[in-house]
RNA sequence: CGGGGUGUGGCGCAGCCUGGUAGCGCGCCUGUUUUGGGUACAGGAGGUCGUGGGUUCGAGUCCCGCCGCCCCGACCA
């Protein structure tokens, strides 16, 4: 993209509503502008790092064997009263009604819905296990949205429902969507930790929530160091696979006997016993339920079971908050100059920052550039001063920039600059091409 | 939903106490200038002062209602 062309109205002063920093980052940097309280238009600069996130998610749901779907945001009123719902779910939930006055709803969650899929397609045990997710918007009506797309009214959620025969499998599953879990927030350069938690209106008796590490969460975390030696991603000995049980297991026994645990729920008599201490603030970006039967038995949904009689499957559900981790990511990895991408979920690779607009070897060299970077670059080649374009690559916070000026053009060198360390090096445009992993 | 705050060109703010035709910085447009960390000068465009009512000869300013937004708390992916 070319920044003279696109639509990214940076700011260089904070709007007064926002108050942290994603928040403002996300204003100043051009990723969204707010059109109602906890409600936000993404533009394109935000919508890239949305749509990367999406992606990761979307990999690793598939990995683990999960298979994508696309329910609707507005649902009937009469599944949520199958389940019992409708009346405890409260003012949280926006309520709407269509032309013919039947009630409707935009969707908060969908078990409901899922599990109404589910019984109309899976007659037999032999189906099973299944895991279904989509990732489509929600809405759940706060009574005080803040801290920008963290705690939106409106946000884009990954959830993901899976349908096991019997306890055994549905602790499987849980498992496997686990494992999932701590390698996509992995891949996502972030730290996260797996807490214990409770199950709050979704019913069930065994429950985690994903916190991620950022100096301005929002609670406080307290961990064992342990959890920040383990590899998800590592294929190798030692490594997690979730097609074998074994590895299942010893993952889920590594994720549990460790210590982790926020303020409320802390324990001093356990906390001493921990070898090396971790606290920290922190933001919840994901969190796992098991229910078993709750809602196949409220909806009786049911599958033929090996001697013919009807069984109630067991489910579980699982959700990542994929708007609010692009405000938590800023929130774990910012400066005083902006925001500091992670290479995976970068809006671009790097920025190409042409010091001088019609000089004819800088404007080659940046040519040059932003064809082998084949549309994953944004080329600043608007006309302002150069400190004008430092200072907005800073802000939006590609990982790499390529500063062409005409001193170094002349030369054949470009400056690379590494925006998380702030490392420079002089090369030419072919080692700048192969050090950002473009060529 | 309880408590607090705030609303004035795109953004940040002053003006309100003590009513008299709306101002500053940034941004934007034009020209000159400058050219490796938000250059300087000159000219210019842009505002129903959130909204409805009231008081007054006259309301951004005083009074009442409503709405939006933000912060703290209770609640949450």
């Amino acid at each position: 993209m070319r920044l003279s062309r696109g639509f990214i109205p940076t700011l260089k002063e904070t709007p007064n509503e926002a108050q942290i920093a994603s928040h403002r980052l996300m204003l100043r940097a051009g990723l969204v502008r707010q059109t109602s309280a906890g409600i936000y238009a993404w533009l394109p600069l935000g919508l890239r790092v949305l749509r990367n996130i999406e992606r990761l998610v979307r990999e690793e749901q598939d990995r683990a064997g999960a298979q994508e779907i696309l329910m609707p945001t507005i649902q009937p009123a009469d599944l949520w009263r199958e389940s019992g719902r409708y009346d405890d779910y409260g003012a949280e939930m926006l309520r709407i009604k269509d032309r013919h006055d039947r009630d409707m709803l935009y969707g908060p969650t969908n078990e409901e819905m899922v599990t109404d899929l589910f019984r109309q397609a899976v007659k037999s045990y032999k189906e099973l296990p299944q895991i279904l997710y989509h990732i489509q918007w929600k809405f759940r009506d706060e009574v005080r949205p803040r801290f920008g797309v963290m705690r939106g009214r409106e946000f884009l959620m990954k959830d993901a429902y899976s349908f096991d025969l019997d306890h055994a499998g549905a602790v499987s599953s849980y498992r496997k969507m686990m494992l999932a879990y701590m390698r996509t927030f992995q891949r996502m350069g972030l730290k996260a930790i797996p807490m214990e938690a409770d199950t709050g209106p979704i019913g069930g008796d065994l429950s985690h929530e994903f916190i991620i590490l950022a100096p301005t969460g929002e609670s406080q975390v307290y961990y064992d160091a342990a959890f920040e030696e383990i590899d998800y991603l590592s294929a190798g000995a030692g490594g997690f696979s979730h097609e074998r049980p074994e590895d299942l297991e010893r993952f889920f026994k590594e994720m549990t006997t460790h210590y982790a645990a926020t303020d409320e729920k802390h324990d001093l008599g356990r906390w001493e016993q921990v070898a090396a201490k971790r606290e920290g603030r922190g933001i919840e970006v994901g969190h796992i339920f098991y229910f078993g039967t709750k809602y196949t038995k409220s909806m009786n949904a049911t599958v033929a079971g090996p001697d013919g009689k009807p069984l109630h499957p067991e489910m579980g559900s699982y959700g990542i908050g994929v708007s609010r981790l692009v405000g938590a990511v800023i929130e774990a990895s910012h400066d005083d100059n902006g925001i500091i991408w992670p290479d995976s979920i970068a809006p671009f690779k790097a920025a190409i920052l042409n010091l001088k607009v019609g000089d004819a070897a800088c404007d080659a060299m940046c040519e040059q550039l932003y064809a082998a970077f084949d549309g994953n670059a944004l080329y600043d080649d608007r006309t302002d001063r150069a400190g004008a374009k430092f200072a907005d690559a800073d802000l939006m916070g590609h990982p790499w920039q390529i500063v062409v000026g005409p001193r170094g053009a002349a030369a054949g060198k470009v400056e690379l600059k590494r925006r998380a360390t702030g490392e420079r090096v002089e090369v030419s445009v072919e080692e700048a091409l192969k050090l950002c992993g473009a060529a």
